[in-house]
DNA sequence: AAAATAACTTAACCTAAGTTAAAATAAGTT
DNA sequence: AACTTATTTTAACTTAGGTTAAGTTATTTT
């Protein structure tokens, strides 16, 4: 299991022995059962989360529904990200969509980190940098592109994400409910 | 000049004497004419600026229409900030909306900072959380919000926004056209 | 296999926002 | 002041997506 970060790891950053082992120490690995629930909203986020295997998903609920805005597959980081920085409550839960396999480190073990290791506030800038990039892009998604094309913009990126996420948990995703998803579908296959 | 950046910066961390002075001897000042470009698209980014005057703005060209996706007012940062970091061509176009007068890194001075100092690789790592939660927030607006919302809550945030920004700036700012942003100022106006 | 539940699609109707163009203001120029 | 030009609003029409509820399929569960 550490083997996967230590590799994710080393294409970042070549820390010393010691930088690496100073890290590997901390980290916590997890196993839990589809379903499971890992923060809820209203905590904290204690942790940033490293997935091995499996999926997980970062949903807020809103008027009872609830709306995903990120999911994790093997070899993504996953935390509520803006609680974690923040020390604030989470408005947002995370949940493992299969059986996943996860590799975890406290807050107090990544400021640690920082605090000691030149190496690894140069892995925290790099992946924030990152974590930047990515709701960039997503933000871009929103103003520049229909729905129509979000959802094929998804299926080029992630092209099996359809057979390990539920249709209805990817329309919250992509901004939209579900029978508009169906409509959108409806409409590229009739293109066709 | 180089004063408000002092102050900025060490709101955020506490620099050595030494880590100041290799930051600020590298600094430099320009002033800008409303209406000046300071990043045409196609151009890779090579630098980071700060606002101490004026208003600058990041906008993207999308079938012969421009979409502001950023502005940016006093002690603030403006960069294409992902052709920053990934060192290619940028998307966006960056304009002074005002007179201004900024304040300059250069890509390879940000790398110099992060590679000689800490402290400076503390402050890229925040600065980049920063820039992480504002985009966050973004992104939330588009997911969980009503262009109306959307227009209050800028309304709430930047009071005086609207003094200084052409609707029509903000209108493709809130994602949305002119005449919509005037339906919507319109049915305000009357719901008092 | 039958029943129950979950996931997905369809349909009918509604609403917010896009599109286009014209009209009304406002701000600058000469 | 008269003339431009820029900005904002309005109007008429179109379209994408929301809403609700009823149908289909799929999947589980028993």
């Amino acid at each position: 299991m550490i083997e996967h970060i230590k590799t994710f790891v080393y294409t970042i950053i070549k820390p010393t022995d010691e930088e690496w082992n100073g890290f590997a120490d901390r980290l916590k690995t997890k196993n839990l059962k589809a379903g499971d629930i890992l923060l809820s909203s209203g905590e904290v986020c204690n942790d940033i989360h490293f997935v091995t295997k499996g999926v997980m998903r970062l949903y807020y609920e809103k008027d009872g529904e609830e709306i995903n805005t990120y999911f994790a597959f093997q070899n993504k980081f996953m935390s509520s990200y803006q609680s974690f920085l923040s020390r604030e409550p989470s408005k947002y839960c995370i949940q493992a969509m299969e059986d996943c396999t996860i590799v975890s480190l406290s807050y107090e073990d990544v400021q640690h980190g920082f605090n000691n290791f030149n190496a690894w506030n140069t892995f925290g800038r790099i992946i924030a940098e990152q974590f930047f990039l990515k709701q960039q892009k997503r933000v871009e998604s929103f103003l520049f592109l229909s729905a129509e094309e979000r959802y094929l913009e998804l299926l080029k990126t992630y092209p099996d994400i359809f057979e390990r996420i539920p249709l209805y948990h990817i329309a919250s995703y992509l901004g939209i409910k579900g029978p508009s998803l169906s409509r959108i579908r409806k409409r590229l296959v009739k293109a066709k």
